[in-house]
DNA sequence: GCCGTTTTCGGCCCGACTGTTTTCAGTCG
């Protein structure tokens, strides 16, 4: 697929022109991009069965784009995107990862400094050259480096939602191949950690050659580092690595143990083999020198005494002392636990598809329910409901329900919203019209620089608002892009608990929003957490599997996750608080 | 640059906030 590749290039040409201060063109091919990303079709397809009209059939594409899709298409180049980049020669991707610098900015710091990559911007803030320059000033000065120093602090890493498309595809490609008889990520992929420096795939097959010709010459791969027979590892386009390891059937299962991790997890495991007289290894595990397990992973835990411990809690977080007492890790949180979403945003706002299609999609996956939680009116870009579209909204809902019940359908669809946390800590909407809702999540959206005293203040005054069952995002970070709030979080925790209300796991990659962290600190307090897909696009429902692999990290068990419970449970739970 | 008509060109992408200013440009959601 083209799509994506299109999308980005579409919306590089978007960044060029609004470093030009080009007028409403930015706008469209931002347009164009996005509805590209959004196609479910593969756009090369299209054009080989209807040609270039196909092309100009898609929303926010005319004349001109379809002329720069078609050309990419049949030269792999797009002359307008080259020609702009030779006007600003700069490192536009990697500059505009730094907060609160933008295409205009970055002009003026390439025309007047000569800034073209993230090394110069550094170099010529520390000088103090930035401040002194029109228009820029030392705290902008000041806030570039810190920007500058967040990024550092995650470099080399990368968050889930970019390995994961990739890692699955070659995972799919090896394990379709004859000669892999098993086949599992390893390392903390496995682990469901928030960011990860490489991926690990571990494998078991009969004759390795093709597989490992497969690995390597798979479509994403940028470049070979090393091809054996056992171990490969590659580098993908998107920048970041996968190794593949061949070991044998029979210790497939202290292999993947082994390399699973953590290093911390693994070192005390050790330890407390060799107490016991044994020894662990990749290989297995060893008694008197003789092999006792090592075919499937439970069996070393078992063995050494241990119920089994999930991978995601394998960090050396306790999670071995309370195996030893055996404590029954079986009922952490699932995806199949989870009988509905209950944040998705539909095309009234922010969202790429209509009430119709996410309905349908929620279907599709067979959920109890479907929460609606569109923006309210604070949010005029993502186009807030006011009062009277929530209501007409309100009347579209039951209309869509009286369908479903007509139907049979088990799935019932609620109406909340997404309201706004003004700065004051009130909301953006009267609570007549909020009450009227089956829930309401509440989440900030603005004016992310507060200290930690009024910003605690803020959000607990939310938390306490009667009206509020949800606290979106908690702690508004974005992975590698935005530091979190700054929240005393004991404070926060303490309200949630006294007013009984959930906060909320964003599942999507870019936030992961409660932490694994904060996750373990609800469920030592007993703070009731809902798993929510934030989705923009029905694709992005799938995400959720990103928020369960964090709450099992957290520890959470079913009875911590409110959307495990069926409706009536669950909009008892909203009534009660 | 696209769209939708008012079928040929005007409307589209708004408002808060920040840091620079002292009236505004740039960024963000």
């Amino acid at each position: 697929m083209k799509n994506k590749e299109i999308a980005q290039k579409l919306n590089k040409i978007a960044r060029h022109l609004e470093m030009d201060d080009v007028d409403f063109k930015p706008f469209a091919y931002r347009r164009a991009s996005s509805s590209i990303l959004n196609l479910e079709e593969d756009i090369e397809k299209i054009y080989e069965e209807k040609g270039r009209k196909g092309i100009e059939e898609i929303s926010g594409v005319g004349k001109n784009i379809a002329d720069k899709i078609e050309e990419f298409l049949l030269t792999g180049e797009m002359e307008h995107l080259k020609t702009l980049e030779e006007k600003h020669p700069v490192e536009l991707d990697e500059l505009l990862k730094v907060e609160g610098l933008g295409p205009k900015s970055i002009k003026k710091l390439y025309e007047k400094l000569k800034i073209k990559s993230l090394e110069d911007l550094e170099e010529k803030a520390k000088k103090g050259e930035i401040a002194s320059l029109d228009g820029f000033g030392e705290k902008t000065e000041k806030n570039i480096l810190e920007a500058i120093e967040f990024l550092k602090r995650d470099e080399g890493k990368w968050s889930l939602g970019e390995v994961m498309e990739v890692a699955n595809r070659i995972f799919e490609k090896l394990k379709s191949l004859e000669e892999v008889k098993r086949i599992n990520f390893a390392g903390s992929l496995r682990r469901s950690k928030e960011l990860v420096g490489d991926v690990d795939i571990l494998i078991s097959a009969g004759k390795t050659e093709r597989v490992m010709e497969t690995f390597t010459s798979f479509e994403n791969v940028f470049k070979v580092l090393s091809k054996g027979d056992t171990r490969s590892s590659v580098k993908v386009d998107a920048g970041f690595g996968i190794d593949l390891r061949v070991v044998k059937k029979k210790s497939f299962g202290s292999a993947l143990q082994y390399f699973t991790g953590s290093k911390e997890h693994n070192i005390k495991l050790r330890k407390l083999a060799i107490g016991k007289g044994m020894k662990l290894n990749e290989y297995g595990l060893f008694k008197n020198g003789k092999k006792i397990a090592g075919k499937e992973e439970e069996e070393i835990y078992s063995h050494l005494g241990l119920s089994f411990i999930p991978p995601e809690l394998r960090e050396d977080r306790g999670e071995i002392e309370k195996a030893i007492k055996g404590e029954d890790f079986s009922d952490l949180c699932r995806p199949e636990d989870l009988k509905g979403d209950l944040h998705v945003h539909t095309d009234w706002t922010g969202g790429a598809n209509t009430l119709e299609e996410m309905i349908a999609e929620a279907e599709k996956k067979g959920y109890d329910y479907l929460g609606i939680a569109d923006h309210t009116e604070f949010l005029r870009i993502e186009n807030g409901l006011s009062k009277e579209e929530l209501r007409k909204q309100r009347k579209e809902i039951e209309k869509m329900n009286s369908k479903l019940r007509k139907k049979g359908s088990k799935m019932r669809v609620l109406q909340g919203c997404e309201a706004n946390i003004l700065k004051d800590g009130s909301l953006d909407m009267d609570d007549e019209t909020l009450e009227k809702l089956d829930y309401v999540i509440a989440g900030i959206h603005s004016s992310f620089k507060m200290n930690e005293k009024d910003m605690t203040d803020r959000l607990i005054k939310a938390i306490e608002n009667p009206v509020v069952d949800i606290i979106s995002h908690p702690t508004g970070r974005l992975i590698k892009k935005r530091e979190s709030l700054d929240l005393n979080m004991g404070r926060v925790f303490r309200a949630a608990g006294d007013r009984g209300i959930a906060m909320e796991i964003n599942s999507s990659p870019a936030r992961l929003d409660l932490s694994d962290k904060h996750i373990k600190a609800c469920v030592e307090k007993g703070i009731k957490m809902v798993i929510n897909s934030d989705s923009h696009h029905k694709s992005q429902m799938d995400n959720l599997s990103f928020g369960v692999g964090q709450a099992r990290r957290g520890w959470a068990r079913r009875s911590d996750i409110i959307n495990t419970n069926n409706l009536e449970d669950l909009l008892s739970f909203f009534k009660e608080e």
